[in-house]
DNA sequence: AATCATCGGTTCATTAAATGAACCGATAAG
DNA sequence: CTTATCGGTTCATTTAATGAACCGATGATT
C-alpha cells in the first residue's frame, strides 16, 4: 500500500522547528514529484490531518488530529500506562517519581508520584523544568533532536545554584556521557539539597519527547544508591516509550 | 488520491464509544474488501496512526497521533486561539468566561477568562462539569453523538440544588429547546447563585467536542441581559469550532 | 523596467499500484 | 460434529497514481 505509505510520511517532515512547510519545499525534503506531494496534501487536508495556511499558502499540522489524539486519550490514555510505572518506581526507589514531556523550550510534569517519606522532593503537575539544569533537562538534551539541543545550548544559560553548569561546551560534555550511560544524574543544579536521576522517553520519531526521574534529597543520594536506582529510571522510562508509540528496544 | 483518501477514512469509525474495532467488522463499516482494509491499516500502523492489540487482534488510534497532536499544539496552540476569544467575551459581557473539552463522561474545563467585577463565579481548570445540571452539559449533551446523550440520560442523575432537572424526559425537552436556539441556559441548576449561558463547539466530526459557556451571579442574569448574551457566547464557540476544525457554518 | 528564479498549482500520456473473489487455518457457538 | 465468523493471504484483473512539462504569480536582481 505504498501510496498511503508516502502520504503518511509526509507528516514526519513536521516539527517544533519545522511547523509548517511549503508545497515545493516539502516535495525536495520528501523526493516526491511535486504534484504527487500536492495530491498527497489535499487528501490529509480532507481530513483535518493538515491544513494550508490560507495567507501563505504553507501548509502545517491539522486540528483534525486533536480530535483523534482525543479520542486515543480517552480510550487508552497515557496515564493509564504513566501513573502504574510511576508508582513501582516509587515502591522500588523510595523517592518521588515524575514523567515530563517536553513543549515549549522547556520540559513540563504530566505524571507525578510521590514518596511517602516524610522527607522527600515535592513538586508541581505543569512545572516548567528547565533543561540545562536538571537531570531530566540533560536526559531530554542528550537524546532529543539536535536543533533542539543546539538551540537551547545557543542561549544564555542561567544559574540556579552555585552548581549549575553554565558553559555550552561543558554541557556538552555531560550529555556526551548521558549518551554513553543512558541516564542522567544531576545533584545540587537547580535546587540545593536535591538529586535528580532521570532517563529519556521516546516516541515514534526516534528522538527523545520526554523523561522520567526520580529526584531525591541529596542527603539520601549515596554513590550506590544512585547505582541501584540508574537501571529503575531507565526501565520505568523504556515502559513508558513503548506506550508513547516508540520502537521497542534491543537486548 | 482516493486510496489516501479511503484509508484515512477508516480513522472516522473509532470514537470514544467505538475505541477499537475488528479487520471483518472495519470492512462492514466502510464498506471496503477485507484484504484492502487490511493494506490500509497495515499502512496506518506503520506510521503509528493506528495500533493492533497483541492479544484481540482488533484495531485502535495509535499513538503516534500523541505526537503529532502535540506538535500541532506547540506550534499552534489551541490555547492561543482560545484564550483571546475568552477574554473578548469576557470584555463584551462583564462574566467569567470558560471553554470545556468532553472526554470521559464529563466537561473538563481547559480554558478560563475571568471576569473583573469582585461579584463573579469563580471557576477551576480541569474542574469535572456534570452534564444534565449545567448550562455547558446541556449545550453538549444538545449536540453531542446521540450514543453520549442516550448513555448520559440512562444513569441516575444526581441533584445538586433543588432546582436541578433529574428527569431524563424532562431532560430531553429541554436539550430539543437548546437544538432549536443553539444555546443553553441554566440557572440555579447545579449551584444556587449561578446562571450559565452556554453554546457548543464542533470539530471535524460534526458532533459537539465541547461548549463554551459564561457564569454569572444569577442576580445579574436578568432576561434581557441573557438576550444579548447569547449571541455572544455563539460567535465565540462559533470560532472556536472553526480552530478545533470544524467546516464553517453557512449563514 | 526587464529579466530571472522560484513559488503554488495543473494536465494527460504513461506507468504503476490497488483491488477483491476465493481461499486458508483458527476459534467459538450451537 | 457442524456451522459461522474471525484475521489473514493470493494473484489475475482492474483501477489509480505518476511526473515531465507547462502555467500565472511573485519577489529578487540587474
Amino acid at each position: 500500500m505504498q501510496t498511503v505509505d508516502k502520504a503518511l510520511s509526509l507528516l514526519s517532515y513536521f516539527s517544533e522547528q519545522r511547523p509548517s512547510v511549503g508545497l515545493s519545499e516539502l516535495a525536495r525534503l520528501s523526493g516526491f514529484n511535486k504534484a504527487t506531494t500536492r495530491r498527497f496534501l489535499v487528501a490529509l487536508e480532507k481530513h483535518g490531518i493538515v491544513e494550508q495556511d490560507a495567507t501563505t499558502r504553507s501548509y502545517r499540522l491539522g486540528a483534525g488530529l486533536l480530535r483523534l489524539a482525543r479520542v486515543r486519550e480517552a480510550t487508552n490514555p497515557v496515564a493509564a500506562i504513566v501513573q502504574p510505572v510511576l508508582n513501582d518506581l516509587v515502591s522500588v526507589t523510595g523517592e518521588t517519581a515524575h514523567f515530563s514531556l517536553y513543549a515549549g523550550g522547556s520540559l513540563a510534569t504530566v505524571g507525578l508520584s510521590e514518596s511517602a517519606k516524610s522527607s522527600r522532593v515535592m513538586l508541581g503537575k505543569g512545572e516548567a523544568i528547565p533543561l540545562h539544569a536538571t537531570a531530566s533537562g540533560l536526559a531530554y538534551l542528550a537524546f532529543a533532536r539536535p536543533a533542539i539541543t543546539d538551540r537551547v545550548l545557543s542561549k544564555a544559560l542561567p544559574a540556579f545554584t552555585e552548581h549549575t553548569v553554565t558553559g555550552a561546551d561543558k554541557i556538552r560534555r555531560q550529555l556526551s556521557s548521558v549518551r554513553k550511560q543512558g541516564v542522567a544524574v544531576a545533584r545540587n543544579t537547580f535546587e540545593d539539597g536535591v538529586c535528580g536521576i532521570a532517563a529519556p522517553v521516546f516516541d515514534s520519531d526516534g528522538f527523545a519527547c520526554g523523561t522520567v526521574a526520580i529526584a531525591a534529597p541529596a542527603a539520601r543520594a549515596q554513590r550506590k544508591v544512585i547505582a541501584s536506582v540508574q537501571p529503575e529510571v531507565m526501565r520505568a522510562a523504556n515502559e513508558i516509550s513503548l506506550a508513547m508509540g516508540a520502537e521497542p528496544r534491543s537486548g
